[in-house]
RNA sequence: GCCCCCGUAGCUCAACUCGGUAGAGCACCUCACUUGUAAUGAGGGGGUUACCAGUUCAAAUCUGGUCGGGGGCUCCA
């Protein structure tokens, strides 16, 4: 198979991380056997071969060095898509084909069949994948001349290949081989197909060429792949872990918040236990915006359109408002942001440069009128509250501001316990004249002050344009959800723009006025998403200080009721969230109960401890913990959750 | 909004393939037990099978539409 390559370096890695190279002109062949290699796995071919992750047998240990590699698993997860190509084409012959790159966790392939997959269609999919690879054919890289390449997706109607085809200038272009098969392809790709042993088709979707909604529907296959079934069995084991954790299901389970018909799709109703967790999340955040100077205002949700149109936003966002309602002489529309609202909070009197940076701030409630299908539980809702503040400084002021807003960020974020996450730096696209306002020199100038933040704060960060705002520049902080799909938690915008359109003005050391700029920020995101967030991030076993409930108090039988009360009275007494459990149930029964809701202390009380004022503790995480008086309980838990654990 | 899948009691599901007007566990209520660290026992109530049409002697079951949910696409806090 690997025989013909003709090999110009080669480094194998072996197990333990350590690499050997080998000298230009060796044959994969005659490096598999020098290393004791039974298999080469994955080959990054890029004209010659420059680099080989190896399948090393060695002491009948099998490791596959490939799936320690990100680069490895891209070639693997990218040869099974070419895999799927196959196996299509060899049941729907007429089937085109568009695209089948990998991605994060396995790969994807768009076809054109004239109609959707079924799950029928899939398993025969799936079933002949396992016997092409079964079938262990090598795979080659050709060079194919341009105008035979057009040739052959012209025979074949390939209509979107042909067209990619257009968009590379290569001649001759490259194509990858297999079993007859054959596919224009950049590469790099396995030596054979026999190295995947593993082979799972997950999803089928719609999804438009290009991405874009006015051309034609594909059909994309979702699948992954790894070199042992157990590996396989592995992943998708932790595929149902994650739907266990999901915020929907848990939201139900624990009565944190519902979504019912009656109400409306995307206006989630919080139930009290999901309200009391927001709550200690808008206490928390008002509490710590307030001693870092921000000033919390409450402005309405409705606003007259006109305002709307002196922002812009009515030219920029009108798709995602609601429509205006006639009222005596005015229209009213939900507001769709707060910015406005805050601006004409700032225009309220005259301004000193002495008392810059004005930063107001506001748990604002607003209204988005969000397409049906993004509706997701509370991540993605149609009426949410964002924890908003716009800071109106000088350019001078602008830097640190910025700067002081990523600290709290981060602050927040360790509170919150919070991770992983990631930078994107969302910039315009200088090509898009209808999503971003015309001002080259305020974008270049808002954006080059961001990334000079950025640098100034030494942080990696990854550029997104086109992503930017269409009044300035963002940063935005990434988390991913349970599934790993990424969400936008915080951003920070800087603008040059609104301030102009709405004349904003303080009056200047030389006695003169001048234009402030502003600083869009939220923190913790909306308190819809956040809690989506937080729920995943701790499947529901909120920290103490975060616990709707953080004591239930468990009389043994109902001879103690009385005196679990007291204690219960205690609790609230000092601030704790606590509950009586007056069911007639067994102690058992209670625990399992109080367990199952995930309730971070349980107080067994019997005769043993209301003569001694004594609680037995039941931590929720590490079991049974002895008994302790009364108030020494109390005393521990209040200062736990002070301490925010 | 678009493509596909799904919708039976508060929750999880059975009956649907090959039509004969719904059943279980949990939860809820009642009674007995008065319980010591993850489910005490017995009994009871609860569903015009999301909704509207159609086919049929007969529809949870077949067909169409509407609404809602899920996975993607596009969009986004």
């Amino acid at each position: 198979m690997a025989e013909r390559t003709s090999v110009d370096h080669i480094t194998v890695r072996l197990p333990g991380g350590q690499t050997r190279p080998y000298p230009r002109g060796v044959t994969l062949a005659e490096v598999a056997r020098q290393a004791g290699v039974r298999d080469a796995l994955a080959a990054r071919v890029d004209g010659d071969v420059r680099d080989l992750s190896a399948r090393v047998d060695r002491d009948a240990n099998v490791e596959w060095l490939t799936f320690a590699d990100p680069t490895g698993r891209e070639v693997y997860w990218h040869s099974t898509s070419h895999l799927l190509a196959q196996a299509v084409r060899e049941l729907f012959p007429g089937a085109k084909l568009a695209i089948g790159p990998p991605i994060e966790d396995g790969f994807y392939y768009d076809f054109d069949i004239g109609r959707p997959f079924t799950p029928e269609d899939l398993e025969r999919i799936e079933q002949r994948m396992r016997e092409l690879a079964a079938r262990d054919q090598p795979i080659e890289r050709i060079a194919v001349p341009r105008p035979e390449a057009l040739r052959l997706f012209r025979d074949r109607h390939d209509v979107y290949k042909t067209e990619l085809l257009d968009g590379i200038p290569d001649d001759p272009v490259s194509f990858y081989r297999q079993d007859g098969f054959q596919d224009m392809c950049r590469g790099p790709h396995l030596p054979s197909t026999g190295l995947i042993k593993a082979v799972k088709l997950l999803s089928t979707s719609g999804a438009y060429w290009r991405g874009d909604e006015r051309r034609p529907m594909l059909q994309r296959i979702y699948g992954i792949s790894f070199p042992t079934q157990q590996a396989l069995d592995e992943y998708l084991a932790r595929l149902e872990e994650a739907k266990r954790r999901d915020h929907r299901k848990l939201g139900r389970e624990l009565g944190l918040f519902a979504s019912v018909q009656e109400v409306g799709q995307g206006l989630p109703l919080w139930l009290p236990r999901g309200a009391t967790v927001r709550r200690l999340l808008e206490r928390y955040i008002i509490d710590l915006e307030e001693s870092l100077g921000y000033r919390h205002v409450h402005t309405p949700d409705l606003a007259n359109v006109e305002l709307y149109k002196i922002s812009g936003h009515w030219d920029h966002f009108r798709e995602n408002m609601y429509p205006p309602m006639k009222v005596d002489s005015e229209e009213l529309v939900l507001r769709p942001m707060n910015c406005p609202h805050h601006i004409m909070v700032y225009k309220q009197g005259q301004h000193s440069y002495r008392d810059l940076p004005v930063r107001i701030a506001e748990l604002g409630t607003m209204y988005r009128y969000e397409r049906s299908g993004v509706l997701t539980g509370l991540a993605r809702v149609r009426a949410m509250t964002l924890n908003d503040a716009h800071i109106f400084c000088r350019p001078d002021q602008l830097m640190d501001e910025f700067i002081a807003v990523v600290r709290l960020i981060q602050r927040v974020y360790q509170d919150l316990g919070l991770h992983p996450f990631w930078y994107r730096v969302s910039l315009r696209d200088p090509n898009d004249r209808e999503n971003f306002m015309q001002n080259d020199a305020m974008w270049e100038s808002a954006e080059g002050q961001l990334l000079r933040a950025m640098q100034t704060l030494g942080l990696e960060f990854v550029e997104a344009p086109g992503e930017a705002a269409f009044y300035g520049p963002k940063l935005d902080v990434q988390v991913p959800n349970v599934m790993g799909k990424d969400e936008t938690i915080s951003t920070v915008q800087i603008d040059f723009y609104l301030p102009e359109r709405f004349g904003l003005e303080y009056i200047g050391e030389d006695s003169q006025p001048h234009r402030p700029v502003m600083i869009h920020r939220a923190v913790i995101s909306t308190l819809e998403r956040m809690m989506a967030f937080l729920i995943e991030q701790y499947a529901g076993a909120f920290p103490l200080w975060l616990a709707p409930e953080q004591v239930r108090v468990l009389p043994i039988a109902d001879r103690h009721l009385a005196y679990a009360r007291r204690a219960a009275e205690a609790l609230r007494e000092q601030g704790i969230r606590a509950e009586v459990d007056a069911s007639s149930e067994r102690t058992g029964h209670k625990i399992r109960e109080a367990q199952l809701m995930k309730v971070p202390y349980m107080l067994v009380v019997g005769d043993r401890e209301e003569a001694q004022n004594a609680v037995a503790v039941r931590s929720r995480a590490k079991g049974d913990e002895g008994t302790q008086p009364l108030a020494e309980f109390v005393a521990r838990v209040a200062a736990e959750a002070a301490a925010r654990r």
